[in-house]
DNA sequence: TTCGGTTTTCAGCCAATGTTCAGCTTCGAT
DNA sequence: ATCGAAGCTGAACATTGGCTGAAAACCGAA
């Protein structure tokens, strides 16, 4: 899976980058739009994630030429928080998507996958680990058959731990992926959710699946706890 | 892999080349940002390690050309205790993670396979010598198919033993990988916790496979005792 | 605006871990 | 057989990391 990132701010568009090669993708950035431009016409892409604010060629006008020459290409539009974008706006040029800045690793695989899944159907992600369940395109949590509501951002944690499930995870990368990737906060949060989530999932099935691994991390038991 | 090291102190370049090295890393080092930004043109690295404070051109401004120019290899600041880097702006400038010394060769080796996998995803390293089992992504051993409980530390120095099972590693070795270059302490420190691990993964097995090599250091039995 | 749920901060506590130390044992050279 | 160096060991001590409950801040819906 190609997906291009036009995106000027550097940071930013490391982190995407990051973020999503580690799900697998081959990620190009354009750090212009101009140059954004040339690349969505070499190349064929399954995705293009599109930053409004733009040197060169700004995002609207990006997308509105894409579709001018017919490219259909699903784009994810991203957009500083407050103002700036105009949804009707973005949706107007053709975008498929949107997500307003900051926002957190998970949040933007997630739309990707979304965006994915519309142009190629099938493949619907869900976890498990045992009789542990977690559906993220639903919002659905069980253990065994009995339903677990957990709040958002108890669930990205969660979804964070499934994902590597038998790894080590450390609280620095839990905060990486889970928070947006300008939160500078107390880490120890992740230590208060970790809590959440074991008196939700595992104290009342007297499980232990999520283990602490002292200096290191968490790590999601594989096959439940 | 190709490693660029980007460091004007001549001891850390050395120390961290001999460490690269020994791991099976193919190493440039670079003195200056100058010979970096050079260098970093001529060849096509895995990993760049880059040093904040530079003779000639510093980090930040060596990242940031990187990027400019479209190259994306994966760079790893060093940077000093306090001050000096602000995380923010090492992110900023596109570096994809960031070290504060002093550090252990255990954790920048980690962290440079952990950016490694990012650009290639897949293949988790597990060492074995006979019937011991040691997973560092997982954070599990093993002897036969029992677990064995270890702590961070004990945990190092196990993953540096296996590593080099067969080899005599000496008490320096040990001390200069699994501690911080910066540890002064009392080199007495790796004799316990030879013993902490006799203990855990030896004694109750009725196995040697740690051997003490008088004068020389330690050797892990290839074979697994 | 108020209210309830959610997220985040905070501070005290506890136990696990890391480190030092001093005395002991073993080894090998003479 | 003796001696010194190297290594072993158990226990004491210091430090850190993680846990937890409660309070504060935040946010969106009514």
């Amino acid at each position: 899976m190609r997906v291009l990132v036009v995106e000027d701010e550097k940071r930013v568009a490391a982190a995407v980058r990051r973020g999503l090669e580690a799900e697998g993708f081959a990620v190009d950035v354009a750090l212009t739009g101009t140059d954004g431009e040339w690349l969505s016409k070499e190349n064929a892409y399954d995705v293009i994630v599109l930053d409004i604010m733009l040197p060169g060629i700004n995002g609207y006008r990006l997308c509105a030429n894409l579709r001018e020459r017919g490219d259909w290409t699903p784009v994810l539009m991203l957009t500083a928080k407050d103002g700036e974008l105009d949804e009707a706006e973005a949706l107007d040029t053709g975008a498929d998507d949107y997500l307003t800045k900051p926002f957190s690793f998970v949040v933007l695989v997630a739309r990707i996958r979304a965006l994915l899944r519309r142009s190629t159907p099938s493949q619907q992600l869900v976890y498990e680990a045992g009789d542990l369940y977690v559906n993220p395109t639903s919002h659905e949590c069980r253990r065994g058959d009995v339903d677990i509501a957990l709040t958002a951002r108890e669930f990205s944690v969660l979804e964070f731990l499934i994902r590597h499930k038998g790894e080590v995870v450390s609280k620095l990368e839990i905060l990486e992926n889970v928070w947006d990737f300008a939160f500078d906060g107390d880490p120890n949060i992740v230590e208060v959710y970790i809590r959440h989530l074991r008196v939700k999932i595992d104290e009342p099935f007297h499980k232990a699946s999520i283990q602490t691994i002292r200096g290191a991390g968490y790590r999601l038991a594989a096959s439940g706890g």
